[in-house]
DNA sequence: AATAATAATAGGAATTATTATTATTTATTG
DNA sequence: CAATAAATAATAATAATTCCTATTATTATT
């Protein structure tokens, strides 16, 4: 993959943030630095540093997040404030522990868990 | 809340279900029967029967589904075929079983959990 | 049953997030 | 340093969803 200073910025613009930034806050962060950059190549870097393994995209809701920490990790989304805090879950009695550790009321546990059915999982073709 | 066969309807097209329908699908199902009805009808209705908690939400990357399915389960999202099926996990080692139960190879789990924050969990105002 | 009050709807425009297109610029490599 | 392949800026296109307004349907009141 060819150097692009543009990628390199939305990289360092995630890595220096615990926040969970969308595409358009990436941007607005990054035409501080360099005025001419595009939203679309902001987007294009985004999914490139997604597939690679950068940083990890979480969904939260309409709009996408991206979050440097590669760790497996879970969050915690407030309706009210719309906050999205990291917390770091031995795969138990979620709710209860969510509810004692963090004091936080649980409405509703929603998880994706992305991968392959059995439908695909014959011996994979190699390459 | 003024009933109105609308509303019913989209209900009942939801109730009718075990795929996890967009309103787009909602929609085409819906003007089946209703053929003046409006994609904005179904979007606000659907709205509406989630605050009321009749329909449960769940948010599959871009699109928001619906389920009628009140239980907490959780969702196995293909990455390939795209389905999304419905697991009723303990919550207990997720990975492993979900490798072992539904021969679904994981390579991320997303979970949100949403609720209200510690910020917000002073004595509720009543009404 | 007729009428008034108002909540819900249809239809379409507006918004928001994201992807695609294209002409131009830039990093790499011989 | 010139060729070329890849990345970019600018903008158009698309998809999902929300918003707006005039009209219609439901409920309450005579």
């Amino acid at each position: 993959m060819r150097y692009s200073r543009q990628r390199e910025l939305i990289l360092e613009i995630i890595m220096g943030t615990d926040s969970h930034p969308t595409a358009d806050w990436v941007f607005q962060q990054a035409r501080k630095q360099i005025p001419e950059i595009s939203l679309g190549t902001v987007y294009r870097n985004l999914k490139r540093l997604a597939t690679n393994g950068n940083v990890r995209t979480i969904n939260d809701g309409t709009v996408v997040r991206y979050d440097w920490d590669q760790e497996p990790h879970d969050h915690l989304k407030c309706k009210i404030c719309g906050d999205l805090m990291d917390v770091y879950l031995l795969e138990k009695d979620i709710r209860k522990s969510v509810r004692e550790k963090y004091n936080f009321e649980v409405d509703d546990v929603e998880m994706t868990i992305i991968g392959t059915c059995n439908k695909h999982n014959t011996i994979m073709e190699e390459k």
